[in-house]
DNA sequence: ATGTGC
């Protein structure tokens, strides 16, 4: 990606939390971080803030080019960026605005069992053998071809359900009820198609991971009695994506755009930001094969989610019970006011979280009261979070999605030894099962930021509520 | 993130 060019922007602390860069040359609105200038990751080394900057000429945008505590240097987007376009005025879709992982996401499944019943040993043993992982294929479903995926893309983890990987109540805890509208199966690759027809129901490598988890501490006991969380409680928590299918529609489209944007007259300050219209051709095929994906990841984490509630009721005798399930790389087409009027938008949220407010009417009446569930996978062995929507909020209702990468997988990797960390994580009475050396060293704590820095700048700023911290238990890994 | 990289 080359070395950041050296920012020379404005920024200003308006208020805690919120930083701003007041909009300069082509810049169409202003940037707003909600961070702090200890949380900013340091230009000399992070072309973040830039991309932030970049993001704002896209033609069509409104408000700000956004960034959540957890920013930092992306494709195209900054990881942790927010943006919205407005459909009817010119507004556009950038394929860089959702990133390689489209719908990658988390699901947090709770199990009615205190960490001190729970026998872990074996119940780690069940999920590694249950649980497929790692680069390539190996997954829970096989696929008997093109058809049978193409149900997958347009139903996601409806679709898994109707096959019997779960329950209808389980729907009502997805975001978009588990399957993510307007998915073109048409505009996925022969490629895309390959690579997703063996790999529904696998974790995938990287920052991926199913972590069993307690609660070590409520927040907020209004809303962590409506989403069913207590101290000490076990939960299971799943972050994966669309996986192969995903990474390929991303670098399809983005070269459909690449070659399209000179004929709508569009100019990017970065390639890694091609982009087309919403309502055109290239727009609406990107789109398309994006909810393709959405639902894949969506089917993909609750045939996990299976797998697990699988295992638990084997050792425990206990299934788990769904919490909720969120994306945090997506753009979707939303109602929000602006200036006074209802607009159609294009909000891209990548590594960032919808995060509706109270009394939200797309909220089950389950959790209206409460607000909508946010899922923040801490890095491996340190803490997560559940958070809330709160009224007011901002960004799109939207907050960040983890602690954020500080450290490059490289830079990361020739600082600890795999084996070393996993010492370390047993050391602190974590189970690991089923990493490659690797990839651990990849995800060492000190890689990232301190996600409970993250989450108190995230309030801090207004964006959300902490309603439970989770700590890891065991840890399974690709 | 990714059948991991100029």
């Amino acid at each position: 990606m080359g070395i950041p060019k050296a920012v020379d922007v404005e920024v200003v602390e308006e208020a805690p939390f919120r930083l701003r860069v007041p909009a300069q040359g082509d810049m169409r609105v202003d940037g707003v971080v909600f961070t702090s200038h200890e949380l900013l990751p340091d230009p000399a080394e992070d072309g973040s803030l830039q991309q932030v900057v970049n993001v704002a000429t896209l033609p069509g945008i409104v408000e700000a080019s956004y960034a959540m505590p957890d920013v930092h240097w992306g494709y195209g987007f900054p990881i942790g960026g927010v943006a919205a376009t407005d459909v009817e005025r010119g507004g556009v879709v950038s394929p860089g605005g959702v990133g390689f992982d489209i719908s990658c996401g988390v699901r947090l499944l709770t199990a009615d069992l205190d960490r001190s019943e729970l026998p872990i040993e074996r119940v780690m043993d069940g999920l590694d053998r249950a649980v497929p992982r790692g680069a390539g294929s190996g997954a829970v479903w096989q696929l008997s071809g093109r058809a049978e995926l193409e149900r997958v893309l347009l139903g996601g983890s409806r679709y898994a359900v109707e096959r019997g990987h779960g329950e209808d109540r389980d729907l009502e805890r997805c975001e978009d009820g588990g399957v993510l509208a307007g998915a073109d199966p048409g505009q996925v690759s022969a490629r895309a198609v390959e690579r997703g027809l063996e790999q529904v129901g696998s974790l995938g490598s990287g920052n991926h991971f199913l972590e069993v988890q307690a609660v070590d501490e409520v927040l907020d006991d209004v809303a962590a009695a409506a989403f069913g969380l207590a101290p000490g409680q076990v939960c299971v928590m799943i972050h994966t994506g669309s996986r192969g299918l995903g990474h390929q529609i991303c670098t399809d489209h983005v070269r459909i755009m690449d070659r399209a944007m000179r004929a709508y007259g569009i100019s990017v300050p970065d390639r890694q930001l091609a982009c087309a219209p919403v309502e055109s051709p290239e727009g609406r095929a990107y789109l398309g094969a994006m909810a393709a994906a959405a639902n894949y990841g969506r089917a993909n984490r609750q045939l996990l989610a299976e797998a697990a509630s699988d295992v638990f009721e084997r050792v425990t005798g206990q299934r788990l019970s769904l919490l909720y399930d969120v994306s945090h790389n997506l753009a979707k087409i939303e109602e929000h006011e602006i200036g006074g009027e209802r607009r159609r938008l294009c909000v891209h949220r990548k590594g960032a979280t919808r995060a509706l407010p109270p009394g939200h009417p797309d909220l089950p009446p389950a959790l209206r009261d409460a607000g909508q569930p946010v899922l923040i996978p801490g890095s491996m062995g340190t803490a997560s979070y559940v958070l809330r929507g709160v009224v007011g909020g901002g960004a799109f209702h939207s907050t960040c999605h983890g602690a954020g990468r500080v450290q490059s997988r490289k830079q990361a990797a020739r600082a600890i030894t795999g084996g070393a960390l996993r010492k370390r994580l047993e050391g602190q009475g974590i189970a690991v099962r089923g990493a490659s050396a690797r990839g651990l060293a990849e995800e060492a704590p000190e890689a990232y930021k301190d996600v409970d820095a993250v989450v108190a700048a995230a309030e801090g700023a207004g964006l959300c509520r902490a309603v439970a911290r989770l700590v890891p238990l065991g840890v399974v890994k690709g």
